[in-house]
DNA sequence: ATATATTGCCTGCCTAGACAGTAATTAGCA
DNA sequence: TGCTAATTACTGTCTAGGCAGGCAATATAT
């Protein structure tokens, strides 16, 4: 039994979960890019969407929030889905800060299909794996996004 | 027991693997990119810094393989670290194509302090992990990684 | 030996995020 | 009531990626 002494001597960023977290994140978000592309939209685009049609988010605040996205870039991310004619903003009567977002009809018709295009992409991304080993890795990851690590 | 006829109809956005991956990956990479401020680098440089280091690759070409990375995207990284005096482009004279990557003194100072910095930010950010939950995730990520997924 | 393909690096322009700072509006409290 | 806090959305400027396309240099195939 050997132990390590300096752990340091044998690091290879390739080895780190930081970096098959990275790699592995780009590798599906890329195919979900590839598979959503036919609606004219990005994952990233879609997700919102989703949400949005969920009615459990109204606005960019509630978004940003439960993604983890600043406001700034939720304000960018609204821009390009209101070119995209998916979304609108309407400003609050009630709270005059808040723009509330509303989907288009051309959004709740995106929306209806999304759901079957991610369930059919994630497929076939995890196709290798066994039902109980993709909900294993997204146990994992839950309980990583739950772990509060101190910022320092 | 009951089977789900539509799982369209069940489908959220927030508990897919894609949404968990992507989360878990900008917490780690924000923490990671905060315990590396400090040294006035974040954590998409170091890696590059690190492979450079490792003797394993020579070239943004290299690299940009290894890390699935376009080239245009490696031209600016390698802008950036260059900018930041810690690597220099040297013109090889053998294939006049090529420019090989150097780390300068300053960026070998840097690699040899990374290692230490990378494993207490992970150690950090895994506290609550068991050391084969850890390896377990890992292995995930590396099964995910090596599945051919048809680009379609 | 030369036309063609490949490779390496680059520029331009795009999405997606970050942070800092600002203006407007509302909420809360002395 | 009126001052201060907090909240919402925004702009500017940055990193980090993507794709398309281009040029120069090397490899390959006829």
């Amino acid at each position: 039994m050997t132990t390590i002494k300096n752990p340091a001597l044998q690091f290879t960023a390739e080895n780190t979960v930081g970096y098959l977290l990275g790699r592995a994140r780009t590798k599906l978000s890329k195919s979900l890019d590839v598979a959503l592309a036919r609606h004219d939209i990005t994952n990233a685009q879609g997700r919102i969407v989703l949400m949005l049609a969920s009615g459990n988010y109204a606005t960019a605040a509630d978004l940003g929030r439960e993604l983890y996205i600043d406001s700034a870039s939720m304000t960018r991310m609204i821009d390009r889905l209101e070119k995209r004619g998916v979304i609108e903003r309407v400003r609050s009567q009630q709270d005059r800060r808040v723009t509330r977002l509303e989907l288009t009809d051309d959004g709740n018709a995106l929306a209806a299909l999304l759901p079957v295009e991610y369930i059919s992409a994630l497929d076939r991304n995890f196709a290798d794996f066994k039902a109980d080993e993709v909900e294993l890795l997204k146990t994992l990851l839950r309980k990583y996004l739950d772990s509060n690590t101190d910022p320092i």
